[in-house]
DNA sequence: TAATAATGTTAGCAGCGTAAACATAGTATA
DNA sequence: TATACTATGTTTACGCTGCTAACATTATTA
């Protein structure tokens, strides 16, 4: 064993991922994530200057992961429509949200200050970037207020469905009858479809 | 000063809340609450098993808060449109995101588990029955199903706004083009109006 | 009135983020 | 090549945290 270790910034921030995704954001220290890393307690500060900013490197690596997921489910199948494609999206959200939940919470948790992070605003315009390239497709010579308008739509449903699909809470519509998110969950494509006005 | 104080628990709701909406509630100390109440550092131990108790208190009241605001917003007219309640009702819950942001986060956040904590599901069922009753309004003779549907999306749309109007992510529709979020912040109203096919 | 329960305080533990001082290894310069 | 410097690791320690245990005071009840 090494007393230098090589290559720990990057293993820090594959140990922080895993302890992220295992305990969710609120229960992961410094400690944790250094042990993980079999290294000592405070060795992170010599490649991060606070917890955050190694949380925020984290988060970035969420919305790569977003950004290449969207794009694949774009690009997996040529001969389908521009409207089939978008829904391909639209899944693809859902699923990485419900799949990787833990560090879909810390993306969008309030702990990073997203204004002092940069290269992690810039990660997440990525995954936007894919969004408006899709609606200018599905939707030709659109003008930048309803694209706008459209963007906006797409990603608040899209957080917000995340958000209920995982979440305990849900609508309960009537006592005796199915509750309403079951019936969403049995067909996110339909549902997605509905609601995108496709 | 008397030795027992009377009406602690509700006290250290309160300062509880206070405290939250102040620094946001991964900056709130059980010491910081309690010197907020004016009383020792573990007398909130009296009334709440854990601090994540007296967190889901908090959020409650977030949640039955919530509840009182789109109640108000349906009933306050009288002499108006069911669409058009329905749209205040949309107003009133951006309205309350926004300006209780940090209790709205609490509300969201994973540190509370709902699942141990039925009054908190339950404030937050009251909510959705809100929406419910006006939906069914809207649409008399609509089927579960349908309800369901539309209740989702709806509520979906909210959070997922809330998030976005508040956040700094934004897609950036054109480098030289307004912001979209921008374009959406201008007009709630129509955008709402377009987004929930009114 | 005496016992008991309820509700407050004080003291102290282990875990946390972080800073300071120190140790070791790789790199540049004389 | 010897030496200084920088990068990167460890150890130690501080103040803050949630929480428990032991104790003090007041309210309630037999």
């Amino acid at each position: 064993m090494k007393y230098h270790h090589g290559n720990l910034k990057e293993e820090l921030i594959l140990s922080a991922c895993k302890v992220c995704e295992l305990s969710g954001h609120d229960h992961m220290s410094l400690r944790s994530i250094a042990k993980e890393a079999s290294v000592s307690q405070t060795a992170p500060y010599r490649h991060f200057k606070t917890k955050e900013c190694l949380l925020a490197e984290v988060s970035k690596r969420g919305f790569e992961e977003l950004t290449d997921r969207l794009r694949s489910a774009i690009n997996l199948k040529n001969n389908v429509s521009t409207k089939e494609k978008f829904l391909e999206m639209g899944l693809a959200y859902l699923e990485f949200g419900l799949e990787k939940r833990k560090t879909y919470d810390l993306m969008h948790s309030p702990v990073i200050d997203k204004v002092e992070f940069p290269e992690l605003l810039d990660a997440a315009q990525g995954a936007f970037e894919e969004l408006v390239q899709i609606l200018k497709d599905l939707y030709p010579g659109i003008s930048e207020d309803s694209l706008g308008q459209k963007c906006i739509k797409f990603w608040a449903l899209m957080h917000g469905l995340v958000g209920l699909l995982d979440m305990k809470i849900e609508p309960e519509i009537d006592s005796n009858a199915g509750e309403a998110m079951s019936v969403v969950k049995k067909d996110y494509r339909s549902f997605l479809e509905q609601s995108l006005e496709l």
